[in-house]
RNA sequence: GGAGAGGUGCCCGAGUGGCUAAAGGGGACGGACUGUAAAUCCGUUGGCUUCGCCUACGCUGGUUCGAAUCCAGCCCUCUCCA
């Protein structure tokens, strides 16, 4: 009986995970599972480093590039997504591999959601709005009376959580925490995993980035971010705020030099980075560290070395 | 050679005699994180034996009880005229 648990992939952009976990699929004739809420977006295939058709070709994935970027994907739409994907490989005899950047997501498989139902798009919109003509102080301010509890927890400067929160206090007509308190049900049980989690150091890291913000613009970049823009979405629109795009979009309205452009582009995914490893730090405490040099064996080396205790 | 502008902490930049270890921004570092999460937010950022002391605003000297701020000389950068 060959072991078929799920294997849990996590680690900060561009550590090279994705090769891993592909080298992994071909190994065990498994698939590979997106767990990155940016890579889930059909519009940008290079500036998000998303597996291309060699990649796919080599073995089966899910859940990469099949959603519009005119609409916002989220943890609770991941939740389904994954479960249903997971639930396909079972039946089909393939292992996971599930590979990604995305913390939350991560968290949302092995610890799930509440159980809160989803908000209506009328609320939503009215939150936004508000947040939006009003200012993140005056909603704090409005959640204080609403719903104390939540407001006692959240800086008040911090607009998507605070909108968060009166948005599901309204539509619900129970506060945030209460919610949260409820049991959750997890997709996967931890446990019952293989999770690794890609180290790798902080300099190389950076090295790595800035070689890859530029690969990605030799092999098309700015002509993807252009696409995007062609398309016109809102700004606020969560594909719009893919790594890069920002400064890319910039200089397309010539704002910026490319060379401007590319600083920052740079610079917003080595931060990107470091918050990655400041929730890999403190949420993924159990995961099995993995080095540069370890990923770097022959796969049979690798498989019997994650199989090893740690 | 002449006329102007300027040299501030890792970077940009405010500051024209005491309230200035020096606003603000960037960067970096640390942290938070339950349905937009590649998002959103919080904190720290000269040193030390930390109710205080030392070092610091191009350099040197001076004025003053007290200077990043005033004066003199010097060095360097930029713009314009030759």
């Amino acid at each position: 009986m060959s072991d078929m648990r799920p294997i849990l992939i996590a680690g900060p952009t561009a550590s090279g995970k994705s090769g891993l976990a592909l080298r992994l699929a071909e190994h065990f004739g498994g698939v590979v599972i997106n767990a990155d809420s940016m890579q889930v977006y059909r519009e940008l295939r290079i500036l998000t480093a998303r597996p291309g058709p060699e990649e796919e070709a080599r073995a089966p994935h899910a859940l990469y590039g099949f959603v519009p970027g005119s609409e916002s994907y989220s943890a609770g739409r991941y939740a389904a997504d994954v479960s249903r994907v997971l639930e396909d490989a079972r039946r089909e005899g393939r292992r996971p591999i599930i590979v990604g950047g995305t913390g939350l997501y991560f968290k949302t498989l092995t610890e799930g959601l509440s159980p809160i139902p989803a908000v209506s798009e009328d609320v939503r919109a009215r939150w936004r709005t508000a947040a939006a003509e009003k200012g993140a102080a005056h909603l704090h301010a409005e959640l204080a009376v609403r719903d104390e509890e939540m407001a006692g927890r959240l800086a008040p400067g911090d607009t998507q959580r605070v909108v968060r929160a009166l948005e599901v206090i309204d539509d619900t007509g129970m506060s945030l925490a209460e919610w949260q308190r409820l049991p959750r049900h997890p997709v996967l049980d931890l446990a019952a995993t293989m999770p690794l989690v890609v180290d790798v150091d902080r300099d190389v890291l950076a090295e790595r980035i800035e070689a890859r913000f530029e690969q990605m613009l030799d092999e098309g970049g700015l002509e993807e971010a252009r696409q995007l823009k062609a398309l016109g979405l809102a700004p606020t629109q969560p594909v719009m705020l893919a790594l890069g795009v920002g400064p890319l979009l910039r200089h397309i309205d010539g704002e910026l030099s490319l060379e401007e452009a590319i600083v920052a582009g740079k610079a917003e995914t080595r931060q990107y980075a470091k918050r990655q490893r400041t929730w890999m730090r403190s949420n993924m405490i159990a995961w099995k560290p993995v080095t540069t040099q370890q990923m770097q064996q022959s796969s049979g080396c690798f498989v019997s070395f994650i199989q090893s205790a740690h």
